[in-house]
DNA sequence: GTATGGCCTGATACACTGTATCATACTACA
DNA sequence: TGTAGTATGATACAGTGTATCAGGCCATAC
């Protein structure tokens, strides 16, 4: 956490606070799981927090390089992969970047809000969301096994600014 | 238009008639509006609405190979931009790939019906989804301009067949 | 008719994102 | 310890998209 990427959050909230829980429940989560959350998965985990606004692959490279190591394009691709795959982790794929989930323990889909002002995106987890796509796409024959849902616009924080 | 490319369509429909209709509301649309679809542009769409699959830019690329021209990725991206502008194609954002707009008179955010099975997809144009993501985004502060709707599933007739 | 300016395309080079593959190291368990 | 399974290192490459400059086409103005 530099003080740089500090006054971009949300509501100048304190963000060591998000990551040390967001570290602290995937823990939590991989035990129960038999998951191994290793140094590295959990490294990848806390730069993917390093904020609100997702963060591209070779970023997160970037910043693995601790002088000594250099880790290949792969090392972070499937770190990544592991931490999506036990929802710790979501995919933003309008941007091709990644952003840290605040509630992984029930596995879900959720929607996301990208402000294209700061760049601060948060997730919405709205069942009617969910139900009201599935219901409507079953209208249409359609059995949605998996959503996508991503909203750029502006949060709350830059329209009042 | 190939055979092998017909037994992939939603229906066995006339696929060479979405085409054509694809193609003169786009001549109609492009008048109307001073806009220019040249002979590349014109081919771009043609090629996209090639099936009811989305297609990759360097996919367009390759068939615009006509032995003597070989285009550049611009090529084909500057006319992706026009189309994608003028709401003739819209980009797959969880594919890279774009798909024709079967009803691009106004300008929309449709919401994508993609078939893991046959890989066919198919636009959902459900003002009450734009409605719901807008209004549960809003009761978040959140203003939404533009929506991404991308949803995996089974088509009617994956899960008929 | 020529000139000017805007838009469209060609062409080169490059940046960004992601994967295939094989080798090595580590872990868990028998 | 031995062994199988998993995780990481390392090299190379594939796929997707963009920056930039040059040339060509077309319309309007002079
Ligand atoms: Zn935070
Ligand atoms: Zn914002
Ligand atoms: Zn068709
Ligand atoms: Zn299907």
């Amino acid at each position: 956490m530099t003080d740089a990427a500090l006054h971009i959050h949300p509501t100048g909230h304190d963000h060591a606070a998000c990551v040390d829980e967001a570290l602290e429940t995937a823990e939590t989560l991989c035990v129960e799981r038999g998951a191994r959350l290793t140094p590295l998965r959990r490294r990848v985990l806390e730069l993917v927090w390093s904020s609100h606004r997702p963060v591209g692959a070779y970023d997160i490279l970037g910043k693995l390089d601790d002088g000594a190591r250099k880790p290949a394009p792969p090392t972070v691709y499937r770190a990544l992969d592991f931490l999506i795959e036990h929802g710790l982790v979501h995919r933003i794929e309008s941007m091709n970047a990644y952003l840290g989930c605040n509630h992984p323990e029930q596995s879900h889909t959720g929607q996301f809000l990208i402000c294209r002002e700061c760049g601060n995106v948060t997730e919405m987890d709205d069942e009617d969301v969910r139900q009201t796509l599935r219901r409507r796409a079953a209208e249409k024959g359609f059995e949605v096994r998996s959503q996508t849902v991503e909203l750029v616009g502006l949060c709350a924080n830059c329209k009042a600014g």
